[in-house]
RNA sequence: CGGGGUGUAGCGCAGCCUGGUAGCGCACAUGGUUUGGGACCAUGCUGUCGGAGGUUCAAAUCCUCUCACCCCGACCA
């Protein structure tokens, strides 16, 4: 393709709209534009990158036995209902209606149609297993979309769904699946790490994601891996167990009220009394599926709120209103405390069993108390772990090793669900017994052009993107210094065909631009290889081979441009290939 | 949803406080000189000043409403 034909709009300046790398490099790149927010055009060269990895992901699919399928975005709201998940996902579910005013969704996952769509027709187990996918536009309405094609609410996504007979089926086809996703990403030259999750509102019984590795601002989800065995989760799954140093057990001394006017958070609270974060306990009071409960964390803890959903197994958690909590502690927000506090369940996170003589709020504006001790002064309805994993923890699977943390871009996820769709939905087959039985299920997603995406976070430098070679919009880029030149321009022309004959995917920059612009613009896109053609070394009948990423350039006889173009080639894609297995 | 901010030419911005001819840079067009890391000269084109209403002789500018977009927050009592 030659520049002048295609359509690249690379803008000299930074694009305000943008605020990590990634986003801004697709931008001035001339990758995407805006069209409304978390909403995006992909121009010729992304859709050249997001076709490059939708083959990729295709083929792997297909090698694991999975049939491409391709269903509908508009969904009846019978079938969400059904599910529950009109409710559960809540908000996030892009929801319109019709002329008839008959409530549809815009399909942000499919488990409820695919379910639907083999419903009555997937009768026997003789059948099963089944993994049906789709590659497809999908929609969700985030809160507040983000960072590009990180976060948005239009976006493409690779969904799978299995159906399988019995539990060891569905580990088979997890097992499937997930060695598939490794060889995905790796096959787009990005290395990723299998973390494991919550299951949110998806459901089933257990969940895993695919992150790439960053140390960039692009990296939204923090995971916690251990530094002894292959153990890693994301922050809301991480599990935390109990604390490897226990806190002395003094003696309990006598519960004192003290004055403590206008400190209300921890850091006033323990600096005016002295004592470190750890001895004091947080009453964080929320409203649980609209029933007020109060948790308890120690003050230098944060809370999880996705593991006391899960404890207390409600939908909706939101903190309590300041109105709330006034009415239930009769204070001020800033003195809520587990003492004589009525009407409110306590849920305790497991860390809290191991303090005595620690402070809490005196449910009265302006004190709180010191030495308070469980069982004597109040008593917990339930203990849990509720408080996200902090660095240098204690590993809860080998129990050896601490945990650190990393930022991470989750660009794959799958799902064990189980019966979940399949109960809800009623459908089932037909085992060797002629039991009536629910499909067991599971589901894979793969974001595609969040991908994309992660691999411009992940690979670039001043100058701008550098595409790894499997997912590169072209192979090479040809620079002529100045096009108007007749013998440059001729033997660009002439490198320029034979690349196109051998199906070498090729970018020739015809434009009467100066030599500077068109260096600026290769390094701004990332073409892998770029072919400089100048009147020096076209002298000595050479040209000049540059890897984007490195210094280095060779210097090769124009008749040998393409032997030596598929040596450089082949070299970069199997260091590449390395790379990603470190 | 709460807080903050921004909407003026394709892009980036100034002008607004203190009402009175709508500007600058880049880009774009034409001609010329140039051509190995974002050239230069000349000429030219480009606007419902986000929208609606109001105040005024007069509104980009002041007031009211509204829409869009961006950032922070929506766990740390």
């Amino acid at each position: 393709m030659k520049w002048s034909e295609t359509y690249i709009p690379t803008l000299r300046e930074e694009p305000t709209e943008a605020e990590i790398i990634s986003h801004k490099l697709l931008v001035r790149a001339g990758y995407i534009r805006k069209l409304a927010a978390g909403v995006y055009n992909y121009l010729p060269l992304m859709q050249k990158v997001l076709l490059k990895i939708t083959q990729i992901v295709r083929e792997e699919m297909d090698r694991a036995g999975a049939q491409e399928i391709l269903m509908p975005v508009l969904h009846p709201a019978e079938l969400w209902l059904a599910t529950k998940r009109w409710e559960t996902v809540g908000k996030e579910l892009m929801k319109m209606k019709d002329r008839h005013l008959r409530d549809l969704v815009l399909g942000g996952t499919h488990e409820e149609v695919v379910t639907h769509l083999i419903r009555g027709e997937l009768r026997s187990y003789r059948q099963l297993p089944l993994n049906l996918y789709q590659i497809q536009t999908k929609f969700r309405d985030e809160i507040r979309p983000r960072f590009g094609l990180m976060r948005s609410r239009e976006f493409i996504m690779k969904d799978a769904y299995t159906f399988d007979a019995d539990e060891n089926g569905l580990k088979t086809s997890y097992q499937k699946m997930v060695d598939a996703y490794f060889r995905i990403f790796e096959r787009c030259g990005l290395e990723t790490k299998k973390v494991e999750s919550d299951t949110g509102a998806m459901g089933g019984k257990a969940a895993h994601e695919f992150m790439v590795m960053v140390e960039t601002d692009g990296g939204e989800n923090v995971i916690f891996a251990c530094d002894n065995c292959d153990y890693a989760a994301n922050i809301e799954k991480a599990i935390s167990i109990e604390p490897s140093e226990r806190e002395s057990k003094e003696a309990e001394k006598p519960l004192q009220k003290v004055s403590t006017p206008n400190m209300k958070t921890v850091e006033e609270v323990t600096g005016f009394l002295n004592v470190p974060a750890r001895k004091l306990v947080k009453t964080l009071l929320y409203k649980a599926d609209g029933e007020v409960i109060a948790a308890l964390i120690r003050g230098d803890r944060q809370i999880n709120e996705t593991k006391l959903k899960n404890s207390l197994k409600v939908i909706e958690l939101e903190m309590a209103d300041a109105v709330t909590v006034q009415r239930i502690t009769e204070a001020q927000v800033g003195y809520a405390g587990p003492v004589g506090l009525k009407g409110v369940k306590l849920i305790g996170d497991k860390e809290v069993l191991n303090l005595t003589n620690f402070v809490t709020g005196a449910n009265e504006d302006g004190f709180h108390l010191t030495d308070v001790n469980i069982d004597r002064d109040f008593k917990l309805d339930a203990v849990a772990d509720i408080r996200s994993a902090t660095l240098d923890e204690l590993c809860p699977k080998c129990e050896k090793g601490r945990l650190k943390t990393a930022k991470g871009i989750e660009v794959g996820n799958t799902f064990m669900l189980g019966t979940k769709y399949s109960e809800a939905l009623n459908a089932t087959f037909v085992d060797e017994h002629g039991q009536e039985k629910f499909f067991i299920m599971g589901s894979y997603g793969v974001g595609i052009t969040r991908t994309a995406q992660a691999a411009v976070e992940k690979f670039h430098d001043e100058g701008g993107i550098i595409w790894p070679v499997p997912i590169a919009p072209y192979l090479a880029e040809i620079v002529p210094v100045n096009f108007q030149d007749e013998k440059q321009r001729e033997t660009a022309l002439e490198i320029y065909h034979k690349m196109q004959d051998k199906n070498l995917e090729v970018l020739l920059d015809d434009r009467n631009e100066r030599a500077g612009v068109k260096f600026n613009d290769a390094d701004l896109i990332g073409i892998p290889l770029r072919i400089t053609i100048g009147e020096k070394s076209l002298k000595e009948g050479k040209v000049e081979v540059k890897v984007r990423g490195s210094q280095a350039t060779v210097s090769l006889r124009k008749d040998e441009v393409l032997e030596g173009f598929l040596k450089i080639l082949s070299e970069i894609e199997s260091t590449g290939k390395e790379s990603t297995k470190t």
